[in-house]
Formats: structure tokens, C-alpha cells, sequence
DNA sequence: TTACGTGCAAAACTTTTGCATGGAC
DNA sequence: GTCCATGCAAAAGTTTTGCACGTAA
């Protein structure tokens, strides 16, 4: 049985067409972070026959299985990426549109000392940088 | 001349009846955090006969003047808050939807390192923690 | 007077939903 | 066979735009 298999049923889905070819377009990308609309277009492009909707219902019920994460960085579309598990932040070149991912222990303290210190725990957290290259000289 | 006819000339705007009422109803506002429609909706329950477009507009040319911030936290609608300048991160209570406001000079100085390690310079950020009220025993 | 601003309605765009059909188990 | 999943189209929700009219400077 394989990965993409596996996966699916640990999260109590029926093993689909869609969801399995939904899987393999993650793995299969260059890019880690992909819009629904991504997902969509290449479907579309191996001829699948596979609706925008069912990619919506697919993602929204692999995000509630956390097998992505979903992302709402600016501009309107949501980001998913497959969750790998390991938590990171993002870094975002706003020039070439190229996310970088990153992580920091020392933010990560800070971030619950904080909430800590206001008398909250900490549920979930969102730390976008939005940078560009540096100027060489 | 009054504040606000000072910032919108600042700001190289007409002086206009909408973007006046607009940076009143903010100043009058108990919470610094206002979507489109928050405003939109105060507009109307002073008898404002401003459309919900020109309350788009406005935000969006307060926000390339730098009188106001826009904010993408989850749950689709972006909100607004006023400049005063001094930066600051959020934090937002999950079950009341209160928004909280905070500022880490250590956080800060950290994304500056991290952007720098990778060979970047930091645009602008973005940092939110979805917080819990603390358990009290 | 003239360029800019506004209200209204329609459009654009992303995401969700209703419904009849199809497919996994 | 049963229940969940899917495609399609339509709806929903937020934001933007076209256009004719209005108004600040």
C-alpha cells in the first residue's frame, strides 16, 4: 500500500481519485506552498477531471486532518503546504514572490512569555516577514 | 483648522465629508481595530449617506498616506487601525475576538538577524498570536 | 473652472453550498 | 447497499470598478 494511501486512511478518508492525484501534485511540486487555484490549473493541465470546488472540500478536509497547513499571507488567496510536521515561519520575497521558511527557537520562547505575561496561552500564531534582497555593494 | 483637516492636507487628500467622518468614527471608536463594514455600518446608524465603496476608497488611500494600517487576520474581512506610529504586533483572544497589542524589541531585533542571515532586509512583518485566556487554578 | 471625489450598481474574485449522480467500502 | 464524495452551477462574501454626477480648491 502506498504513502499517499497510508496517509489518507490514518485520517479516516476514503482513498479518492481526488484526493490521492491532490497529494501527488504537493508532492510532485517544485514549490512547497500552493494556491487551490494552483492545485486546479495543474489537475487541468494533466487533463484530470476534477472540479475547483472538490479542491476547496479536499483541502479544507485535509487541513482538518493536518495533512496541510493553510496560510492567508496578503494578497487575497490562501496558501496550503503539506505539514510536514516540523513547525516553521515564513519569510516572503516580495519581489520574486519566493517564500523561505524559517525558525526560531528564542522567537518561539519569547512569543509564549509574552502571552504568558497578558495571561493567555498561546493557540496558534502567524509570523510573516515580508523582505527583499539585500543590496550588495 | 481641526486634526483631522490637518492630517488629510498632511496627506495631500481633499478635504472631503466622507474621509472627515471616517477618521472620526476611528477616533471615536472604543475599539482601535475596524473593518470596512464596521464603518460602513456607524455610517449608517448616524444617518451618513456614504456608500460602502467610497468606505473601501478611503481606507485604501488612508492606508497609502500611512494614516491607517490594514491587517489580514483570518476570517476573510482585513481590519484597519489608525498609525500612531509607534509599531506593535497583535495578539487576539479566540473566544471574545478581543485584539490586544504588544511589542517585543528582542522579537524584533531577532527577525532582523534571521532576514539578514538569509540575505534579506525586512520589508514589513507580520506577527499574531491566536491566544486562550489561561486556565485559572 | 477643473480635477478629483462620490454614490450606485454591476463586476470581479475567492470560497462555499445545494443537489443529483457516482463511487468506495 | 449504504454513505460519503464529486461535478456542476449557483450562491455567498468581500472588495473593486465604471460611470454619471457633485464638489473642494
Amino acid at each position: 500500500m502506498d504513502q499517499e494511501t497510508k496517509e489518507l486512511r490514518k485520517a479516516g478518508l476514503k482513498v479518492t481519485h481526488p484526493r490521492m492525484r491532490i497529494l501527488q501534485i504537493f508532492e510532485e511540486a517544485e514549490e512547497r506552498h500552493l494556491t487551490a487555484e494552483d492545485i486546479y490549473k495543474r489537475l487541468l493541465s494533466h487533463q484530470e477531471d476534477i472540479g475547483l470546488a472538490t479542491v476547496y472540500r479536499v483541502l479544507t478536509q485535509f487541513e482538518a486532518a493536518g495533512i496541510v497547513m493553510k496560510h492567508n499571507f496578503e494578497g487575497g488567496q490562501a496558501v496550503y503546504e503539506l505539514d510536514r510536521g516540523k513547525h516553521h515561519d515564513h519569510m516572503i520575497d516580495v519581489d520574486s514572490g519566493k517564500v523561505i521558511e524559517f525558525m526560531s527557537e528564542e522567537i518561539e520562547r519569547l512569543q509564549h512569555e509574552i502571552a504568558d505575561r497578558h495571561g493567555y496561552v498561546i493557540e496558534d500564531h502567524s509570523l510573516v516577514l515580508y523582505v527583499r534582497p539585500k543590496k550588495k555593494r
